[in-house]
RNA sequence: GCCCCUGUGGCGCAGUCUGGUUAGCGCAGCGGACUUUUAAUCCGUUGGUCCUGGGUUCGAAUCCCAGCGGGGGCACCA
Protein backbone atom coordinates (compact mmCIF):
# COMPACT_ATOMS: atom_id res chain seq x y z
CA UNK A 1 0.00 0.00 0.00
CA UNK A 2 1.16 3.46 -0.88
CA UNK A 3 1.82 6.03 1.76
CA UNK A 4 -1.13 8.10 0.26
CA UNK A 5 -3.62 5.42 0.35
CA UNK A 6 -2.54 4.79 3.98
CA UNK A 7 -2.58 8.63 4.73
CA UNK A 8 -6.01 8.70 3.56
CA UNK A 9 -7.22 5.72 5.14
CA UNK A 10 -6.27 6.79 7.87
CA UNK A 11 -7.61 10.08 7.70
CA UNK A 12 -11.27 8.27 7.16
CA UNK A 13 -11.07 5.48 9.38
CA UNK A 14 -14.57 5.96 10.46
CA UNK A 15 -15.91 5.44 7.00
CA UNK A 16 -17.75 1.65 7.16
CA UNK A 17 -14.96 -0.94 4.97
CA UNK A 18 -17.78 -0.67 2.08
CA UNK A 19 -17.24 2.46 1.50
CA UNK A 20 -13.55 2.56 2.29
CA UNK A 21 -12.64 -0.12 -0.49
CA UNK A 22 -14.93 2.00 -3.45
CA UNK A 23 -12.90 5.07 -2.15
CA UNK A 24 -9.40 2.84 -2.47
CA UNK A 25 -10.33 1.85 -6.02
CA UNK A 26 -11.36 5.21 -6.89
CA UNK A 27 -8.06 6.95 -5.49
CA UNK A 28 -5.87 4.45 -7.65
CA UNK A 29 -8.20 5.39 -10.55
CA UNK A 30 -6.81 9.12 -9.78
CA UNK A 31 -3.51 8.43 -9.42
CA UNK A 32 -3.67 6.58 -12.94
CA UNK A 33 -4.83 9.26 -14.37
CA UNK A 34 -2.09 11.35 -12.40
CA UNK A 35 0.67 9.00 -14.23
CA UNK A 36 -1.13 9.52 -17.27
CA UNK A 37 -0.63 13.07 -17.50
CA UNK A 38 -4.07 13.35 -17.22
CA UNK A 39 -4.63 15.73 -14.01
CA UNK A 40 -7.85 14.02 -12.04
CA UNK A 41 -8.04 17.28 -10.42
CA UNK A 42 -7.50 19.93 -13.40
CA UNK A 43 -7.63 23.72 -13.12
CA UNK A 44 -8.82 24.53 -16.19
CA UNK A 45 -9.76 26.91 -18.22
CA UNK A 46 -12.10 25.15 -20.01
CA UNK A 47 -13.95 26.26 -22.98
CA UNK A 48 -17.44 25.16 -23.72
CA UNK A 49 -21.01 25.66 -23.68
CA UNK A 50 -23.78 24.67 -21.73
CA UNK A 51 -25.63 21.33 -22.44
CA UNK A 52 -28.80 23.25 -23.36
CA UNK A 53 -26.64 25.02 -26.39
CA UNK A 54 -25.38 21.42 -27.02
CA UNK A 55 -28.55 20.15 -27.03
CA UNK A 56 -29.42 23.07 -29.48
CA UNK A 57 -26.54 23.22 -31.68
CA UNK A 58 -26.48 21.92 -35.57
CA UNK A 59 -25.17 18.13 -36.47
CA UNK A 60 -22.21 18.13 -37.20
CA UNK A 61 -21.16 20.98 -35.06
CA UNK A 62 -17.68 20.89 -33.20
CA UNK A 63 -18.09 21.94 -30.14
CA UNK A 64 -16.91 21.16 -25.99
CA UNK A 65 -19.63 20.31 -23.06
CA UNK A 66 -18.22 19.46 -19.35
CA UNK A 67 -20.01 18.95 -16.77
CA UNK A 68 -20.72 15.75 -14.20
CA UNK A 69 -21.24 11.98 -15.83
CA UNK A 70 -24.40 10.76 -14.29
CA UNK A 71 -24.70 7.52 -15.89
CA UNK A 72 -22.83 5.39 -18.90
CA UNK A 73 -24.07 1.85 -20.81
CA UNK A 74 -21.06 0.25 -22.20
CA UNK A 75 -21.75 -1.80 -25.43
CA UNK A 76 -18.21 -3.47 -25.87
CA UNK A 77 -16.11 -1.27 -28.36
CA UNK A 78 -18.94 1.74 -28.17
CA UNK A 79 -19.59 3.61 -24.83
CA UNK A 80 -23.10 5.71 -23.80
CA UNK A 81 -23.19 8.30 -21.46
CA UNK A 82 -25.04 11.29 -19.61
CA UNK A 83 -23.74 14.50 -18.49
CA UNK A 84 -25.49 16.58 -16.11
CA UNK A 85 -24.76 20.54 -16.34
CA UNK A 86 -26.17 23.93 -14.88
CA UNK A 87 -28.91 23.74 -17.50
CA UNK A 88 -29.71 20.10 -18.09
CA UNK A 89 -28.37 16.57 -19.63
CA UNK A 90 -27.19 15.30 -22.61
CA UNK A 91 -25.51 11.76 -23.98
CA UNK A 92 -22.48 11.66 -25.23
CA UNK A 93 -20.95 8.74 -27.07
CA UNK A 94 -17.41 7.02 -26.86
CA UNK A 95 -16.46 5.11 -29.77
CA UNK A 96 -13.18 2.91 -30.04
CA UNK A 97 -12.73 4.14 -33.71
CA UNK A 98 -13.13 8.00 -33.28
CA UNK A 99 -11.85 8.80 -30.29
CA UNK A 100 -8.24 10.21 -30.55
CA UNK A 101 -4.98 8.59 -29.33
CA UNK A 102 -3.05 10.85 -27.16
CA UNK A 103 -0.36 9.82 -24.93
CA UNK A 104 -1.48 7.42 -22.71
CA UNK A 105 -0.20 4.13 -21.53
CA UNK A 106 -3.01 2.08 -23.43
CA UNK A 107 -5.33 2.86 -25.89
CA UNK A 108 -7.50 5.76 -24.79
CA UNK A 109 -10.93 4.39 -25.72
CA UNK A 110 -10.00 0.99 -22.90
CA UNK A 111 -7.97 3.79 -20.61
CA UNK A 112 -10.97 6.19 -20.08
CA UNK A 113 -13.19 3.37 -19.31
CA UNK A 114 -10.91 1.86 -16.91
CA UNK A 115 -10.68 5.19 -14.57
CA UNK A 116 -13.88 6.92 -15.42
CA UNK A 117 -16.40 6.31 -12.54
CA UNK A 118 -20.57 8.06 -12.76
CA UNK A 119 -19.94 11.03 -10.72
CA UNK A 120 -16.50 12.16 -12.37
CA UNK A 121 -16.55 15.41 -14.11
CA UNK A 122 -15.40 15.26 -17.35
CA UNK A 123 -14.44 17.69 -20.21
CA UNK A 124 -15.26 16.46 -23.98
CA UNK A 125 -14.58 17.78 -27.77
CA UNK A 126 -16.47 16.20 -29.91
CA UNK A 127 -19.24 16.58 -32.57
CA UNK A 128 -23.32 17.09 -32.50
CA UNK A 129 -24.78 14.02 -33.77
CA UNK A 130 -28.00 12.10 -33.46
CA UNK A 131 -27.90 8.50 -32.86
CA UNK A 132 -30.28 5.65 -34.36
CA UNK A 133 -32.66 6.49 -31.97
CA UNK A 134 -32.62 9.83 -32.92
CA UNK A 135 -31.20 11.29 -29.27
CA UNK A 136 -29.06 14.64 -29.65
CA UNK A 137 -25.45 13.39 -28.73
CA UNK A 138 -22.12 14.47 -28.55
CA UNK A 139 -19.50 11.87 -30.14
CA UNK A 140 -16.10 12.66 -28.25
CA UNK A 141 -12.99 12.85 -30.36
CA UNK A 142 -11.25 13.94 -26.82
CA UNK A 143 -12.72 13.01 -23.52
CA UNK A 144 -10.79 14.06 -20.17
CA UNK A 145 -11.59 13.58 -16.66
CA UNK A 146 -11.15 16.82 -14.99
CA UNK A 147 -12.70 15.91 -11.43
CA UNK A 148 -12.42 12.35 -10.13
CA UNK A 149 -15.37 11.78 -7.63
CA UNK A 150 -14.56 9.80 -4.68
CA UNK A 151 -17.81 8.81 -3.17
CA UNK A 152 -20.51 6.92 -5.82
CA UNK A 153 -23.28 9.38 -6.03
CA UNK A 154 -26.91 8.07 -4.96
CA UNK A 155 -28.72 5.04 -6.63
CA UNK A 156 -29.35 6.03 -10.25
CA UNK A 157 -33.34 5.12 -10.26
CA UNK A 158 -34.83 5.66 -6.91
CA UNK A 159 -32.28 8.42 -6.14
CA UNK A 160 -31.66 9.71 -2.37
CA UNK A 161 -34.64 9.59 -0.41
CA UNK A 162 -33.17 9.44 3.07
CA UNK A 163 -34.74 12.93 4.28
CA UNK A 164 -32.34 13.13 6.71
CA UNK A 165 -29.62 13.08 4.05
CA UNK A 166 -31.32 14.74 1.73
CA UNK A 167 -31.25 18.20 4.21
CA UNK A 168 -27.56 16.73 5.46
CA UNK A 169 -26.06 17.00 2.38
CA UNK A 170 -28.47 19.57 0.13
CA UNK A 171 -25.69 18.92 -2.69
CA UNK A 172 -27.24 15.79 -3.84
CA UNK A 173 -30.88 17.33 -3.50
CA UNK A 174 -30.18 19.75 -5.43
CA UNK A 175 -28.15 17.66 -7.59
CA UNK A 176 -30.65 14.42 -8.15
CA UNK A 177 -33.83 17.00 -8.15
CA UNK A 178 -34.28 19.74 -10.44
CA UNK A 179 -37.05 21.14 -8.66
CA UNK A 180 -34.79 22.34 -5.78
CA UNK A 181 -32.58 23.98 -8.08
CA UNK A 182 -35.43 25.94 -9.32
CA UNK A 183 -36.62 27.40 -5.97
CA UNK A 184 -32.92 28.41 -5.56
CA UNK A 185 -33.12 30.08 -8.93
CA UNK A 186 -36.65 31.41 -8.14
CA UNK A 187 -35.42 32.74 -4.55
CA UNK A 188 -32.93 35.19 -6.05
CA UNK A 189 -35.17 36.40 -8.18
CA UNK A 190 -37.69 37.08 -5.61
CA UNK A 191 -35.20 39.19 -3.83
CA UNK A 192 -34.05 40.77 -7.05
CA UNK A 193 -37.18 41.85 -7.74
CA UNK A 194 -37.81 43.67 -4.22
CA UNK A 195 -34.39 45.25 -4.71
CA UNK A 196 -35.18 46.31 -7.89
CA UNK A 197 -38.80 47.41 -7.25
CA UNK A 198 -37.59 49.67 -3.95
CA UNK A 199 -34.67 51.09 -5.30
CA UNK A 200 -37.24 52.04 -8.83
CA UNK A 201 -38.94 54.14 -6.41
CA UNK A 202 -35.55 56.01 -5.11
CA UNK A 203 -34.71 54.11 -1.81
CA UNK A 204 -31.20 53.35 -1.41
CA UNK A 205 -29.41 50.33 0.10
CA UNK A 206 -28.17 50.00 3.44
CA UNK A 207 -26.60 47.83 6.30
CA UNK A 208 -26.64 48.00 9.42
CA UNK A 209 -25.22 46.18 12.24
CA UNK A 210 -25.62 42.44 13.03
CA UNK A 211 -24.14 42.61 16.40
CA UNK A 212 -25.94 44.80 18.76
CA UNK A 213 -25.63 45.50 22.72
CA UNK A 214 -29.54 46.30 22.10
CA UNK A 215 -32.21 44.61 19.91
CA UNK A 216 -35.21 46.01 19.16
CA UNK A 217 -37.47 45.95 15.94
CA UNK A 218 -38.92 43.00 17.05
CA UNK A 219 -40.60 40.43 20.05
CA UNK A 220 -38.27 37.91 19.96
CA UNK A 221 -35.37 35.95 21.75
CA UNK A 222 -32.11 37.06 21.00
CA UNK A 223 -29.05 34.67 20.07
CA UNK A 224 -26.28 36.02 22.44
CA UNK A 225 -22.66 35.69 21.90
CA UNK A 226 -19.36 36.52 23.58
CA UNK A 227 -17.72 39.96 22.30
CA UNK A 228 -13.43 39.01 22.77
CA UNK A 229 -12.45 42.38 22.18
CA UNK A 230 -14.80 44.15 23.74
CA UNK A 231 -15.48 42.06 26.60
CA UNK A 232 -18.79 42.05 26.99
CA UNK A 233 -21.57 39.87 25.03
CA UNK A 234 -23.69 41.07 22.47
CA UNK A 235 -26.90 40.18 20.55
CA UNK A 236 -27.68 38.98 17.09
CA UNK A 237 -30.44 41.02 15.28
CA UNK A 238 -33.73 40.00 15.56
CA UNK A 239 -34.77 42.83 12.70
CA UNK A 240 -33.34 44.03 9.53
CA UNK A 241 -32.57 47.20 11.08
CA UNK A 242 -35.23 49.17 12.43
CA UNK A 243 -33.99 51.39 14.98
CA UNK A 244 -30.42 52.01 12.69
CA UNK A 245 -32.73 52.65 9.49
CA UNK A 246 -34.79 54.91 11.81
CA UNK A 247 -31.42 56.59 12.67
CA UNK A 248 -30.67 57.24 9.41
CA UNK A 249 -33.69 59.29 8.71
CA UNK A 250 -32.85 61.26 11.69
CA UNK A 251 -29.79 61.77 9.87
CA UNK A 252 -31.72 63.10 6.56
CA UNK A 253 -31.66 60.37 4.50
CA UNK A 254 -35.28 59.71 3.48
CA UNK A 255 -35.46 56.18 1.59
CA UNK A 256 -33.64 53.42 2.70
CA UNK A 257 -34.28 49.82 2.43
CA UNK A 258 -32.22 46.68 3.85
CA UNK A 259 -32.14 43.39 3.01
CA UNK A 260 -30.38 40.60 5.49
CA UNK A 261 -30.46 38.11 7.70
CA UNK A 262 -31.83 38.17 11.48
CA UNK A 263 -31.91 35.47 13.64
CA UNK A 264 -34.56 34.48 16.66
CA UNK A 265 -33.35 31.73 19.16
CA UNK A 266 -36.79 30.10 18.77
CA UNK A 267 -38.44 27.10 17.80
CA UNK A 268 -38.47 25.95 14.13
CA UNK A 269 -41.43 25.27 12.47
CA UNK A 270 -42.98 25.03 9.27
CA UNK A 271 -43.13 28.98 9.00
CA UNK A 272 -40.56 29.52 11.40
CA UNK A 273 -36.47 29.12 10.76
CA UNK A 274 -33.71 30.41 13.54
CA UNK A 275 -32.10 32.65 10.69
CA UNK A 276 -33.32 33.83 7.87
CA UNK A 277 -33.69 36.95 5.40
CA UNK A 278 -35.91 39.94 5.95
CA UNK A 279 -36.29 43.14 3.89
CA UNK A 280 -37.36 46.41 5.82
CA UNK A 281 -37.95 49.69 4.57
CA UNK A 282 -38.37 53.13 5.83
CA UNK A 283 -40.18 56.00 3.73
CA UNK A 284 -40.34 59.91 5.24
CA UNK A 285 -42.85 62.54 4.91
CA UNK A 286 -45.07 59.12 4.17
CA UNK A 287 -47.65 56.86 6.50
CA UNK A 288 -49.18 54.16 6.54
CA UNK A 289 -52.01 54.38 3.83
CA UNK A 290 -49.00 55.71 1.85
CA UNK A 291 -47.54 52.14 3.20
CA UNK A 292 -50.38 50.05 2.40
CA UNK A 293 -50.47 51.61 -1.30
CA UNK A 294 -46.32 50.23 -1.91
CA UNK A 295 -46.69 47.45 -0.06
CA UNK A 296 -49.45 46.15 -2.22
CA UNK A 297 -47.53 47.46 -5.89
CA UNK A 298 -44.43 45.38 -4.07
CA UNK A 299 -46.33 42.79 -3.47
CA UNK A 300 -47.70 42.21 -7.16
CA UNK A 301 -44.38 43.07 -8.84
CA UNK A 302 -42.57 40.73 -6.83
CA UNK A 303 -45.51 37.67 -7.72
CA UNK A 304 -45.21 38.60 -11.49
CA UNK A 305 -41.05 39.22 -11.64
CA UNK A 306 -40.83 35.63 -9.75
CA UNK A 307 -43.28 33.73 -10.85
CA UNK A 308 -45.46 35.43 -14.02
CA UNK A 309 -48.51 35.18 -12.49
CA UNK A 310 -50.53 36.73 -9.32
CA UNK A 311 -52.49 34.15 -8.69
CA UNK A 312 -51.46 31.39 -6.07
CA UNK A 313 -52.92 28.32 -4.14
CA UNK A 314 -51.90 27.64 -0.90
CA UNK A 315 -52.59 25.19 1.17
CA UNK A 316 -51.99 26.40 5.13
CA UNK A 317 -53.65 25.32 8.47
CA UNK A 318 -55.94 22.47 6.86
CA UNK A 319 -57.24 24.81 4.06
CA UNK A 320 -56.53 25.75 0.40
CA UNK A 321 -56.50 29.63 0.08
CA UNK A 322 -56.89 30.47 -3.48
CA UNK A 323 -55.32 33.98 -3.72
CA UNK A 324 -55.06 36.62 -6.40
CA UNK A 325 -52.68 40.04 -5.21
CA UNK A 326 -54.50 41.50 -8.35
CA UNK A 327 -58.09 41.60 -6.56
CA UNK A 328 -58.69 44.76 -4.39
CA UNK A 329 -56.84 43.77 -1.11
CA UNK A 330 -59.19 43.79 1.51
CA UNK A 331 -58.95 46.25 4.79
CA UNK A 332 -59.61 44.10 7.92
CA UNK A 333 -60.88 46.32 11.17
CA UNK A 334 -58.93 44.42 13.79
CA UNK A 335 -61.88 44.79 16.54
CA UNK A 336 -64.51 44.28 14.47
CA UNK A 337 -63.32 41.14 12.40
CA UNK A 338 -62.52 39.25 15.26
CA UNK A 339 -66.09 39.79 16.74
CA UNK A 340 -66.93 38.22 13.34
CA UNK A 341 -65.07 35.53 13.99
CA UNK A 342 -64.61 34.89 17.37
CA UNK A 343 -67.67 36.77 18.62
CA UNK A 344 -66.41 38.77 21.16
CA UNK A 345 -65.80 42.26 21.67
CA UNK A 346 -61.93 42.84 22.41
CA UNK A 347 -62.70 46.39 23.28
CA UNK A 348 -65.78 45.88 25.60
CA UNK A 349 -65.16 42.30 26.93
CA UNK A 350 -64.24 41.33 30.26
CA UNK A 351 -60.96 39.16 31.21
CA UNK A 352 -63.02 36.85 32.18
CA UNK A 353 -65.24 37.15 28.24
CA UNK A 354 -61.84 37.32 26.65
CA UNK A 355 -60.43 34.03 28.33
CA UNK A 356 -63.55 31.93 27.10
CA UNK A 357 -63.52 33.14 23.96
CA UNK A 358 -59.96 32.01 24.00
CA UNK A 359 -60.65 28.42 24.85
CA UNK A 360 -63.53 28.02 22.54
CA UNK A 361 -61.25 28.70 19.69
CA UNK A 362 -57.68 26.95 20.87
CA UNK A 363 -58.22 23.02 20.26
CA UNK A 364 -54.88 23.51 22.76
CA UNK A 365 -53.91 26.13 24.84
CA UNK A 366 -50.79 25.44 27.14
CA UNK A 367 -49.53 28.20 29.76
CA UNK A 368 -52.35 31.48 30.08
CA UNK A 369 -51.00 34.43 28.56
CA UNK A 370 -49.22 36.55 30.55
CA UNK A 371 -51.27 39.82 29.88
CA UNK A 372 -54.78 41.14 28.07
CA UNK A 373 -53.05 42.09 25.59
CA UNK A 374 -51.57 38.45 24.55
CA UNK A 375 -54.70 37.10 24.98
CA UNK A 376 -56.44 39.25 22.69
CA UNK A 377 -53.39 39.01 20.03
CA UNK A 378 -53.66 34.64 20.52
CA UNK A 379 -57.33 35.20 19.76
CA UNK A 380 -56.38 37.01 16.40
CA UNK A 381 -53.89 34.61 15.34
CA UNK A 382 -56.39 31.41 15.53
CA UNK A 383 -59.33 34.15 13.33
CA UNK A 384 -56.47 34.87 11.16
CA UNK A 385 -56.07 31.41 9.63
CA UNK A 386 -59.44 31.36 8.50
CA UNK A 387 -58.52 34.85 6.23
CA UNK A 388 -57.38 34.23 2.71
CA UNK A 389 -56.74 37.52 1.24
CA UNK A 390 -55.00 38.93 0.29
CA UNK A 391 -55.57 42.24 2.66
CA UNK A 392 -54.43 44.14 5.28
CA UNK A 393 -55.33 44.23 9.04
CA UNK A 394 -55.67 47.63 10.29
CA UNK A 395 -56.57 49.35 14.03
CA UNK A 396 -54.21 47.17 16.21
CA UNK A 397 -54.52 47.71 19.47
CA UNK A 398 -51.72 50.63 20.93
CA UNK A 399 -50.19 47.69 23.32
CA UNK A 400 -48.66 45.10 21.08
CA UNK A 401 -46.96 47.47 18.87
CA UNK A 402 -44.41 49.83 20.84
CA UNK A 403 -42.79 51.43 18.53
CA UNK A 404 -46.07 51.75 16.19
CA UNK A 405 -47.69 55.86 16.60
CA UNK A 406 -51.19 56.10 18.06
CA UNK A 407 -53.78 56.61 15.57
CA UNK A 408 -54.72 60.52 15.37
CA UNK A 409 -58.61 59.48 15.86
CA UNK A 410 -58.70 56.81 18.56
CA UNK A 411 -55.53 56.67 21.16
CA UNK A 412 -56.22 52.71 22.32
CA UNK A 413 -55.20 52.27 18.37
CA UNK A 414 -51.80 52.44 16.36
CA UNK A 415 -51.78 53.29 12.71
CA UNK A 416 -50.09 50.15 12.05
CA UNK A 417 -51.02 47.40 9.18
CA UNK A 418 -50.23 43.59 8.45
CA UNK A 419 -50.62 41.58 4.92
CA UNK A 420 -52.92 38.75 5.92
CA UNK A 421 -52.51 36.00 3.32
CA UNK A 422 -53.41 32.70 3.58
CA UNK A 423 -54.22 32.86 7.13
CA UNK A 424 -50.77 34.11 8.00
CA UNK A 425 -49.12 37.22 8.07
CA UNK A 426 -46.68 37.75 5.62
CA UNK A 427 -45.62 41.87 6.47
CA UNK A 428 -45.87 44.23 8.98
CA UNK A 429 -45.86 48.15 8.72
CA UNK A 430 -46.80 51.34 10.05
CA UNK A 431 -46.19 54.86 10.91
CA UNK A 432 -43.53 54.88 12.57
CA UNK A 433 -43.36 56.60 16.18
CA UNK A 434 -41.48 59.77 16.27
CA UNK A 435 -42.83 61.17 19.46
CA UNK A 436 -39.86 60.74 22.13
CA UNK A 437 -41.32 61.20 25.16
CA UNK A 438 -44.24 58.72 24.00
CA UNK A 439 -41.38 56.52 22.80
CA UNK A 440 -39.82 56.36 26.63
CA UNK A 441 -43.15 55.52 27.53
CA UNK A 442 -43.77 52.75 25.69
CA UNK A 443 -40.05 51.31 26.34
CA UNK A 444 -40.57 51.65 30.20
CA UNK A 445 -44.03 50.00 29.67
CA UNK A 446 -42.20 46.77 27.58
CA UNK A 447 -39.41 46.34 30.12
CA UNK A 448 -42.28 46.42 33.09
CA UNK A 449 -43.93 43.56 30.69
CA UNK A 450 -40.17 42.13 30.57
CA UNK A 451 -39.48 41.98 34.35
CA UNK A 452 -43.29 40.51 34.63
CA UNK A 453 -41.98 37.56 32.78
CA UNK A 454 -42.81 38.58 29.26
CA UNK A 455 -39.10 37.93 27.72
CA UNK A 456 -40.24 38.69 24.28
CA UNK A 457 -41.23 42.13 25.48
CA UNK A 458 -38.72 44.41 23.68
CA UNK A 459 -35.72 46.01 25.40
CA UNK A 460 -35.85 49.59 25.96
CA UNK A 461 -33.30 51.55 23.96
CA UNK A 462 -32.34 54.70 25.50
CA UNK A 463 -29.86 55.17 22.99
CA UNK A 464 -32.67 55.24 20.44
CA UNK A 465 -34.89 57.67 22.40
CA UNK A 466 -31.90 60.19 22.36
CA UNK A 467 -31.79 60.15 18.41
CA UNK A 468 -35.85 60.84 18.17
CA UNK A 469 -35.26 63.47 20.79
CA UNK A 470 -32.90 65.13 17.56
CA UNK A 471 -36.17 64.87 16.07
CA UNK A 472 -37.26 62.30 13.21
CA UNK A 473 -39.33 63.07 9.98
CA UNK A 474 -42.84 60.81 10.22
CA UNK A 475 -42.48 58.08 8.44
CA UNK A 476 -43.83 54.75 7.44
CA UNK A 477 -41.92 51.42 7.51
CA UNK A 478 -42.45 47.89 6.14
CA UNK A 479 -40.78 44.50 6.70
CA UNK A 480 -41.35 41.48 4.70
CA UNK A 481 -39.13 38.00 5.57
CA UNK A 482 -38.35 35.13 3.15
CA UNK A 483 -41.71 33.44 5.17
CA UNK A 484 -43.35 35.32 2.22
CA UNK A 485 -41.63 33.33 -0.58
CA UNK A 486 -42.37 29.84 1.36
CA UNK A 487 -45.95 30.93 0.67
CA UNK A 488 -46.12 32.08 -2.67
CA UNK A 489 -43.71 28.21 -3.03
CA UNK A 490 -46.48 26.84 -1.21
CA UNK A 491 -43.71 24.93 0.90
CA UNK A 492 -42.40 24.99 4.30
CA UNK A 493 -39.90 27.44 5.17
CA UNK A 494 -37.97 24.82 5.67
CA UNK A 495 -37.28 23.32 2.40
CA UNK A 496 -37.20 27.05 0.82
CA UNK A 497 -33.88 27.38 2.81
CA UNK A 498 -30.62 26.02 0.90
CA UNK A 499 -29.07 24.78 3.65
CA UNK A 500 -31.22 24.59 6.65
CA UNK A 501 -29.96 24.41 10.25
CA UNK A 502 -30.04 20.67 11.64
CA UNK A 503 -28.87 19.16 14.85
CA UNK A 504 -24.93 18.35 14.88
CA UNK A 505 -24.51 14.37 14.24
C1' G B 1 -42.63 21.23 24.67
C1' C B 2 -46.70 17.31 23.34
C1' C B 3 -48.54 13.55 19.68
C1' C B 4 -47.68 10.37 15.29
C1' C B 5 -44.33 8.07 11.68
C1' U B 6 -39.40 6.39 10.70
C1' G B 7 -33.96 4.24 11.09
C1' U B 8 -31.51 -2.95 7.61
C1' G B 9 -24.13 -2.67 2.97
C1' G B 10 -22.45 3.79 -0.46
C1' C B 11 -27.87 4.27 -2.41
C1' G B 12 -33.20 2.18 -3.09
C1' C B 13 -35.97 -1.69 -0.85
C1' A B 14 -37.80 -6.89 1.37
C1' G B 15 -37.82 -9.40 5.95
C1' U B 16 -40.56 -7.07 11.78
C1' C B 17 -47.34 -8.04 12.66
C1' U B 18 -46.77 -14.28 13.66
C1' G B 19 -38.86 -14.57 17.09
C1' G B 20 -36.03 -20.04 14.35
C1' U B 21 -30.78 -22.35 8.97
C1' U B 22 -25.44 -18.69 6.98
C1' A B 23 -30.22 -11.43 6.95
C1' G B 24 -32.30 -11.51 0.98
C1' C B 25 -33.14 -8.49 -3.78
C1' G B 26 -31.94 -4.31 -7.14
C1' C B 27 -28.43 -0.20 -8.29
C1' A B 28 -23.40 1.12 -7.70
C1' G B 29 -18.33 -1.49 -7.25
C1' C B 30 -14.87 -5.45 -8.99
C1' G B 31 -13.72 -9.44 -13.14
C1' G B 32 -15.52 -11.02 -18.02
C1' A B 33 -18.69 -10.85 -23.00
C1' C B 34 -20.74 -7.23 -26.33
C1' U B 35 -19.92 -1.12 -31.88
C1' U B 36 -26.26 2.74 -31.29
C1' U B 37 -27.61 2.35 -25.74
C1' U B 38 -30.75 5.48 -22.87
C1' A B 39 -33.28 1.79 -15.81
C1' A B 40 -28.81 -1.47 -22.00
C1' U B 41 -28.30 -6.83 -21.65
C1' C B 42 -25.80 -11.44 -20.14
C1' C B 43 -22.18 -14.46 -16.83
C1' G B 44 -19.36 -14.35 -12.29
C1' U B 45 -18.22 -11.77 -7.67
C1' U B 46 -16.63 -8.41 -3.07
C1' G B 47 -19.18 -5.81 0.63
C1' G B 48 -23.57 -6.03 6.86
C1' U B 49 -22.20 -2.59 14.35
C1' C B 50 -29.95 -4.70 11.02
C1' C B 51 -29.31 3.51 14.77
C1' U B 52 -27.25 2.86 20.17
C1' G B 53 -27.63 0.59 25.07
C1' G B 54 -30.16 -2.59 28.28
C1' G B 55 -33.89 -6.60 28.94
C1' U B 56 -37.01 -11.13 27.79
C1' U B 57 -35.76 -15.90 25.42
C1' C B 58 -32.54 -22.05 24.21
C1' G B 59 -32.51 -18.33 20.21
C1' A B 60 -33.78 -11.18 18.63
C1' A B 61 -33.32 -7.18 12.55
C1' U B 62 -38.10 -9.08 14.59
C1' C B 63 -40.84 -8.72 21.26
C1' C B 64 -40.19 -5.09 25.75
C1' C B 65 -37.73 -0.61 28.04
C1' A B 66 -34.60 3.64 27.60
C1' G B 67 -31.83 6.85 24.53
C1' C B 68 -30.13 9.19 19.76
C1' G B 69 -31.07 10.98 14.65
C1' G B 70 -34.69 12.49 10.94
C1' G B 71 -39.61 13.72 9.14
C1' G B 72 -44.81 15.16 9.81
C1' G B 73 -48.73 17.34 12.92
C1' C B 74 -50.22 20.72 17.11
C1' A B 75 -48.74 24.99 19.76
C1' C B 76 -45.44 29.74 19.88
C1' C B 77 -42.06 34.29 17.99
C1' A B 78 -41.73 37.29 10.71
Amino acid sequence: MSETSEQIENSTESESSVLESIKQVRIAKAKALQEAGMDPYHSGPFEKVSNQEALAAEMGTQLNIAGRVTSSRTMGNVTFGNLHDETGDIQFMLSKKQLDEPELPEPAYKFILKNLDVGDFVYITGERIETKTGEPTVLATNFRIITKSLRPLPEKHAGLKDSDALLRQRYLDILQNRDVQEMIYKKAKFWKSVRSFLEERGFIEVQTPILEHTTGGGDAKPFVTHHNFLDTDVKLRISTGELWQKKLLVGGLEKTFEIGRQFRNENQSREHANDYDQMEFYWAYANYEAGMALVEQLFKHVALETFGTTQFEMNRFGKIHKIDLDHKWERYDFVEVIEEHAGVNVMTASDEELAQALKRLEATHEEPAVSRAKTVDRIWKVVRRKISGPGFLVNELYELSPLAKKSSEDPNFVERFHVVIAGSELGNGYSELNDPIDQLERFEAQEAMRQAGDDEAQEANYDFVTALEYGMPPAVGFGMSERVFSFFMDKSLRECQIFPLLRQE
